[in-house]
RNA sequence: GCCCGAGUGGCGGAAUUGGUAGACGCAAGGGACUUAAAAUCCCUCGAUCGCAAGGUCGUGCCGGUUCGAUUCCGGCCUCGGGCACCA
């Protein structure tokens, strides 16, 4: 056994627990009928290039759950793999003129090492990465069924265009609405573009949400506000144009304000937009001026509301009355029709456009007791709860619902809308004019139209030696992948060039991991009947920034799957763990001129105050003071990142697990803190050193006492009063341990370990001078306390800190009593008995203030407890001259007395 | 702008889910050991009044429900995440 618990020895210890879980494949799973199985999964990493404190973060979460599973006897899966097709790998080459896919595999290399070191519970027989033809093919595959059960479609979509360079821009290329590279303006552009009508699954995606119950509540409220079911009415203004008869339709959730109308807006690329700019070159500059800037819909909801009126005008289809429209800059193409009627007086958007232009105000919802004035907003002109119709003829009196049932009924009878659901949910566009992705398998010919590439030709593999320049997509330059033969009439034609959205990859590669073949190196199904063992995932771990479009996406393509027979069952993950972000201090200088810079909290030190409060931060090299820019997530640009590599080499792995379980609950924000990581370091030697201590004295002995290991039955019989108030304790704490543990809070996990060795290495009730060089009865009660609080301290610790845990576990010959592997030892049992007390203390509260604890028996009645309440000095204190007005007992915690006077 | 969270000592956080606010750890201060430093061990540690016993205040802010509120309700403020081409 080692002496010291240094890095040097560290880095044994580690190397010696995984190097015995290798030998034994202790992770690698395989199904086994009649035995619980638990399926494990962590959101896999997009390899950027190293592990970041996130990462850390989300694999350690998630192998405490893995390894506690274990523990409980299930059958574990936990599996790793990469996203590895994407935007970085792209900028990567553009920066170093390495290939993506190169970069790709290198940056796999290092992050499974910096994985594998972390000691992670990982079966890697079953590792895959996204960049595969082995993988994508069935991204493909599926992609061409879809098309054939009409989810999948063409149709037109905007996109960001940079016009210097030619090239279609990700919104994070977007900076301030110019191109990143080119600093020109960026344009919105109209291309074709491949959708999924993730629309025909959304009130399913809505309804299964309720069979999530072990999903957090706040996941399945934003993804129920993204798909946004409402309830509302679609009509049409008839107009007339060049002696043609035409309807604008729109959508409202307001049709009880729709005699409130004023006008109509419709966006900039509506078809009567279009119309008009082509009649008007002030109207075509506005559109025009439309089509710059971005088209995130952030940006869009915060931009000056502007607007420009076409001249033509329609007709109400409940009044008759002209109508004028206008063109709106904040009228979403993509949502509804593409156009909305207008109620200033009912709506706070339409209300400030109308003050602006100076178009009508004409309130027809009354709040009783409200005054309502042109001039100013107030926030109950748009309450449809407690309004009613005035202004509004017929309509006079009703309230929301009574008045929607009533307009969509007339508007029914006249041919011109009904009620209809409306989702705020889009089609899901997953064309990208990108290199680095997955193929989409069509072919264009001249002859044929866009043909679906056979099945047999499957996989479109995607070359591996091309390096992007930031003006388009390479894949159009490379003439031995565009140019083919069309599979329907053999003449010469070309290939698609536009790759898949990379959440495509993302959404089913939980199946894919859980399918025979990748284990076996196989690749001849998408998923296989192995899928019907570990799916779903029984706990899926990640961060809460995916909280709505991957997960979304997942449980979608999960039940495409499934209606096409290819796996059973509603929804792919069971329960789910939204990890919060790791922060970090930001500390940075802005010159008179020029950028600011940032720098690493590394390089920073603080001023304190004679009472330890900070006073002001300077950057070590100089001296000089740095301005604090508080605390935000770990990035580049903050500069404020921390490598996870350092932090193994300097402390080990335990130490970074156990600082990452021990500084915040899982769900929780994350703030690094170097003298945290100390403290976990400082925790692991401690437990070393107590180890060290026992194995001396168990196997080794000391002068004049011969070594003895403690054997089980452990025996209490002669416990004294003060021995077995620590087995109460340390019950106790095992049983909140439990709780906890249970529960995922994984930071009182570590505070109950913690008490725990604090009370079994802490001075000892039946030892004498120091304890641990004196002779003593290793039979002793004291003895055995030791040997039962060891096996429970190490099995609490087991799945946090795995390898110091596997070598003491060896060590110290816990092996006998609960199996050669602590791995799979059960997790420790709670003795009721030892939690039993004679008597307890009770707290005594006079009028809601603390004044007095008392001991009263265990058992002792609501009576008598009142009564010694009552008897208790300071309480006296405190009644003394008032009248008891009531007392209130809460068996086993509190008495409070209520007085008056 | 819209949707979703979070705010507790000098700091990270805990509180048996309506019942002792501040567990556990970090930082700081004091002491022991040491030639010294590191490491380790012991003590103190929300604010305030008081020699002390003890009192008062205190969980972002304002108000409410309750014998009792960090916890429940209403209204604000600040910070963070997402907003469909970052993953």
């Amino acid at each position: 056994m080692h002496a010291r618990y240094l890095s040097k020895e560290i880095k044994e210890i580690e190397q010696q627990a995984q190097e015995y879980w290798g030998q034994q494949q202790s992770f690698k799973a395989t199904p086994q009928e009649g035995r619980a199985k638990f399926y494990c999964l962590s959101m896999f990493p997009y390899p950027s290039g190293r592990l970041h404190m996130g990462h850390v973060r989300n694999y350690t979460i998630g192998d405490v759950i893995a390894r506690f599973q274990r523990m409980q006897g299930k059958n574990v899966l936990q599996p790793m793999g990469w996203d590895a097709f994407g935007l970085p790998a792209e900028n990567a080459a553009l920066a170093n003129g390495v290939p993506p896919a190169k970069w790709t595999y290198d940056n796999i290399d290092y992050m499974r090492r910096q994985l594998k070191s972390l000691g992670f519970a990982i079966d890697w027989t079953r590792e895959l990465a996204t960049c595969k033809p082995d993988y994508y093919k069935w991204n493909q595959w599926l992609f061409l069924r879809m098309l054939s059960e009409g989810i999948a479609y063409k149709k037109t979509g905007i996109v960001n265009w940079d016009p210097v360079d030619q090239t279609v821009l990700a919104n994070e290329q977007v900076i301030d609405g110019r191109g990143w590279r080119t600093g020109a303006l960026v344009e919105k552009r109209e291309i074709p573009m491949y959708y999924l009508a993730i629309t025909k699954y959304a009130e399913e995606l809505l309804a299964d949400l309720e069979k999530l119950p072990d999903w957090p509540e706040r996941v399945r409220a934003m993804q129920a506000n993204w798909i946004g079911k409402s309830v509302g009415v679609r009509f049409a203004f008839p107009y007339s144009v060049e002696g043609k008869r035409e309807n604008l339709w729109v959508f409202t959730t307001r049709a009880d304000t729709m005699m409130g109308v004023t006008f109509c807006a419709v966006a900039a690329e509506h078809p009567l937009a279009t119309y008009v700019a082509a009649r008007s070159p002030e109207i075509a500059a506005f559109v025009e001026e439309c089509r710059r800037g971005t088209v995130m819909e952030a940006d869009l909801a915060t931009i000056e509301k502007k607007g420009i009126a076409t001249g033509l005008t329609v007709t109400h289809p409940l009044t008759g009355e002209q109508i004028p429209v206008w063109i709106g800059n904040y009228v979403l193409m993509g949502y509804g029709e593409g156009a909305v009627m207008a109620v200033p007086a009912h709506d706070e958007r339409d209300f400030h456009f109308a003050t602006q232009y100076g178009l009508p105000i004409k309130q027809v919802i009354q709040v009783p007791g409200e005054s309502f004035s042109v001039d100013r907003w107030q926030e109950w002109y748009a309450d449809k709860t407690r309004g009613r119709c005035v202004n509004s003829g017929i309509y006079d009196g009703l309230d929301f619902g009574g008045a929607v049932n009533a307009i969509a009924a007339d508007l029914k009878s006249k041919g011109l809308g009904d009620k209809q659901v409306m989702w705020r949910l889009r089609d899901w566009g997953i064309s990208r004019q990108r290199y680095w992705g997955c193929p989409i398998p069509i072919i264009h010919c001249g002859a044929c139209g866009d043909v679906p590439v056979p099945e047999e030709d499957l996989p479109v593999v995607l070359p591996e030696d091309c390096v992007p320049d930031g003006t388009g997509n390479p894949l159009n330059k490379r003439a031995d992948f565009v140019n083919c033969r069309c599979p329907k009439c053999g003449k010469e034609a070309r290939r698609e060039t536009d790759t898949m959205d990379t959440f495509v990859d993302s959404s089913w590669y939980y199946a894919r991991f859980c399918s025979l073949p990748v284990a076996a190196g196989r690749v001849d199904a998408m998923v296989t009947d192995e899928s019907g063992y570990w799916m779903p995932v029984d706990q899926y771990i990640g961060g809460i920034e995916h909280a709505i479009l991957h997960l979304l996406y997942s449980r979608f393509w999960w039940k495409v799957m499934r209606d096409l027979k290819l796996v059973r069952g509603d929804e792919p993950f069971e329960r789910l763990l939204t990890q919060g972000m790791v922060l970090n201090e930001i500390f940075f200088r802005k010159p008179a001129t020029g950028r600011i810079a940032y720098f690493n909290p590394s390089d920073v030190e603080f001023k304190l105050d004679e009472k330890g409060n900070r006073i002001g931060a300077i950057l070590k090299s100089d001296g000089q003071a740095v301005d604090s820019g508080g605390i935000g997530t770990m990035s580049k640009s903050k500069n404020n990142g921390v490598d996870p590599q350092a932090l193994i080499e300097q402390y080990g792995a335990d130490t970074a697990r156990l600082f990452m379980m021990f500084a915040a609950p899982p769900e929780m924000t994350l703030e690094w803190s170097d003298s945290g990581v100390q403290g976990a370091y400082r925790f692991l030697r401690r437990l070393w050193d107590f180890g060290l201590r026992l194995h001396r004295e168990w196997f080794i002995g000391d002068a004049g006492v011969a070594p003895i290991r403690p054997q089980p039955p452990y025996d209490w019989s002669n416990a004294s009063e003060a021995q077995k108030e620590i087995r109460r304790k340390l019950h106790g704490l095992l049983r909140q341990a439990t709780d906890d543990i249970n529960k995922k809070q994984f930071n009182t996990v570590v505070s109950a370990a913690m008490q725990m060795l604090n009370l079994l290495a802490g001075g000892f009730p039946g030892q004498s001078g120091d304890g641990w060089k004196e002779a003593e009865t290793l039979g002793s009660v004291r003895q055995h306390i030791l040997a039962e609080g060891t096996g429970i301290l190490l099995r609490v610790l087991a799945p946090i800190v795995p390898h110091i845990t596997h070598v003491l576990w060896q060590e110290l010959q816990y092996s006998a009593e609960y199996g050669a592997d602590i791995l799979t030892a059960p997790w420790p049992q709670v003795d009721q008995a030892a939690l039993e007390q004679a008597s307890i203390e009770m707290v005594v509260q006079v009028n809601g203030k603390l004044r007095a604890r008392v001991i009263v028996p265990a058992q002792a009645s609501e009576e008598a407890v009142r009564a010694a309440a009552l008897a208790d000095e300071a309480v006296a204190r405190h009644v003394e001259g008032k009248s008891v007005k009531k007392v209130v007992v809460v068996p086993g915690r509190l008495v409070n007395i209520v007085v008056a006077g």
